[in-house]
DNA sequence: CAGTGGCCCTGTCTGC
DNA sequence: TGCAGACAGGGCCACT
């Protein structure tokens, strides 16, 4: 990788959901998704990262250094042909990828009518890169929340309007996460400048468990769910 | 073909 | 003090 990105231009950056890409040209990319604990860094500035975790170090021709740090190593790199999906050109990788609730061409009502074809848990189609992108565990429970819905009330089940409100939802939790400068609990989770966020005091049950809930005061709980966790307040968010 | 759940990874924390 | 196990979670893939 190293030698095929040698003198290369990256022409624009984009992303969808959680993936992002260089393009090099019209028909190549370099695919990066962050995973869990990936990051990057602009060397010159903030915080340096743990050098254990280094696994990617690229000099820009403005004399900086682009960084990439990544603990937990379920992120990663790699090359990737560019490829027409519906009217917009994407890595092969990113095929399957729908768009994400920022995307100028994201369809709320065609998004709705998609979740409540799912013979699935509500919180389950949130999390079906698929069917919207852009959303993971701690923003599917928030959004959930926000709209009281159970996470394991079923997608089908669900009416026109509360599929919206639920959408509308995880627009605003979306939004607000990337005014707070992103989710981080601890010095793992900085910005490019070694800033951390500060989302986590802004979370309503995400990692809250035991404690009030903001609307009505009963305790947030924890459950098993798919080998991490689902939070929520047993009160507001009841199953029909 | 849609839906389900196990597993990958590393560092930190908890409980015995 | 030391060690085992739980936990964090995005996405792939085998299985139903």
């Amino acid at each position: 990788m190293a030698a095929a990105l040698s003198e290369r231009d990256v022409r624009a950056v984009r992303r969808r959901g959680k993936y992002l890409w260089l393009v090099l040209d019209d028909e190549e990319s370099v695919v990066i998704h962050l995973g869990m604990s990936g990051q990057f860094r602009v060397g010159d500035q903030g915080v340096p990262g743990n050098p254990a975790h280094l696994r990617v170090e690229a000099d820009l021709a403005d004399g900086r250094t682009l960084q990439f740090f990544d603990q937990r190593t379920f992120g990663g790199w790699e090359f990737a042909a560019l490829q027409e999906v519906d009217g917009e050109l994407v890595p092969a990788p990113v095929a399957h990828i729908a768009r994400d609730p920022f995307d100028p061409k994201f369809d709320p009502a065609a998004v709705a009518r998609r979740v409540r074809a799912k013979r699935s848990a509500i919180k389950r189609v949130l999390l079906d890169q698929t069917v919207l992108s852009g959303v993971g565990n701690i923003y599917a429970d928030e959004s959930l929340w926000r709209a009281r819905l159970h996470g394991e009330q079923p997608a089908a089940g669900l009416s026109p309007r509360k599929t919206a409100e639920l959408l509308d939802a995880l627009a605003v939790v979306l939004g607000e996460s990337i005014t707070e400068g992103g989710t981080s609990f601890d010095s793992l989770y900085v910005n490019v400048n070694g800033e951390s966020g500060r989302f986590s005091d802004w979370l309503a049950v995400y990692g809250q468990e035991g404690k009030p809930c903001r609307r009505c005061g009963s305790a947030i709980r924890r459950e098993a769910f798919m080998n991490r966790s689902s939070h929520y307040c047993p009160r507001c968010q009841r199953l029909p």
